[in-house]
DNA sequence: CGTATTTCAGCCTTACTGAAATTG
DNA sequence: CCAATTTCAGTAAGGCTGAAATAC
């Protein structure tokens, strides 16, 4: 190669391939990797609203909300008023939800040990910091 | 946040508020980011015909060819029948392709100043090997 | 005949923008 | 009146599969 090729290309190709796996694995749970992830930022604390959730995953809320619509199709979400405030709808995972969550989670984790194993012990603990560091200095929030 | 984010997630969404960052510093100059990314692929050496492109980008030939055609129609790139295999068209950069490949990678380059930039030396230098790594304990080759 | 490349055609996912209704 | 949230509607980008023609 042309001595290295730039970061930025990298972090895309990685995104790319690791996309590609996450695809393959998910799709026997019948989930796609934004609905994966859409389930797993519903899973995370603190974040409730479709708003919110948009903003969390860097989507539009049109966006995410076509997303949940297809999961409360499945009755994998629920979403309910909310108490404090009557425009606001509440979004949590149903039971079912959670399972399937998690069964895909175990699945996630193959593909990502493979990924880290090849790092050596320093290396693997430094990986994320560094990429959160990265997305803050890119205004990313995180 | 629940202990730490996963790594896989990490990715996605820097790769996501790079994009963001790329779309909004290319579009000046007309460029999408994956046909910048194409230019700079069939500017590296030893790439030449739509096929070793798309395999390169870890997409199809046929969104490879797409990809270029409209990279053609601008003037941007030229193809020519490969000498050897009367088939394959040799895929170049044209003097205009080049000089606009050379204007977005200063500001591609800002970009990835302000993303390295928040970390230290000794990690700024550590970062692209362990991406690369990771691609290859995936599969995606590098 | 089998394999690789190119390319036409159609489709689908996943984002986007615009606009309207609701709530505080 | 303004700001935030939700949601309906339409659009576009950028992938995909299928199928056919060409070349070795």
């Amino acid at each position: 190669m042309d001595a290295e090729p730039r970061v930025t290309y990298v972090v895309g190709r990685l995104d790319r391939v690791l996309r590609k796996h996450l695809d393959e694995q998910l799709r026997p749970h019948g989930l796609t990797t934004p609905q994966y992830t859409t389930l797993s930022i519903v899973r995370s604390p603190g974040v409730r609203s479709n708003a919110q959730l948009a903003r969390r995953a860097l989507i539009t809320p049109q966006s995410m909300n076509q997303t949940l619509n297809a999961l409360d199709a499945r009755g994998l979400i629920r979403r309910t008023p909310d108490p404090g405030h009557g425009r606001i709808l509440r979004v949590e995972l149903t039971p079912a939800g959670r399972a399937l969550l998690e069964e895909c989670d175990r699945a996630v984790d193959e593909i990502e040990q493979r990924m880290l194993g090849s790092l050596g012990a320093r290396e693997r603990r430094l990986l994320g910091p560094m990429l959160i560091q990265c997305v803050r200095a890119l205004g990313g929030g995180l």
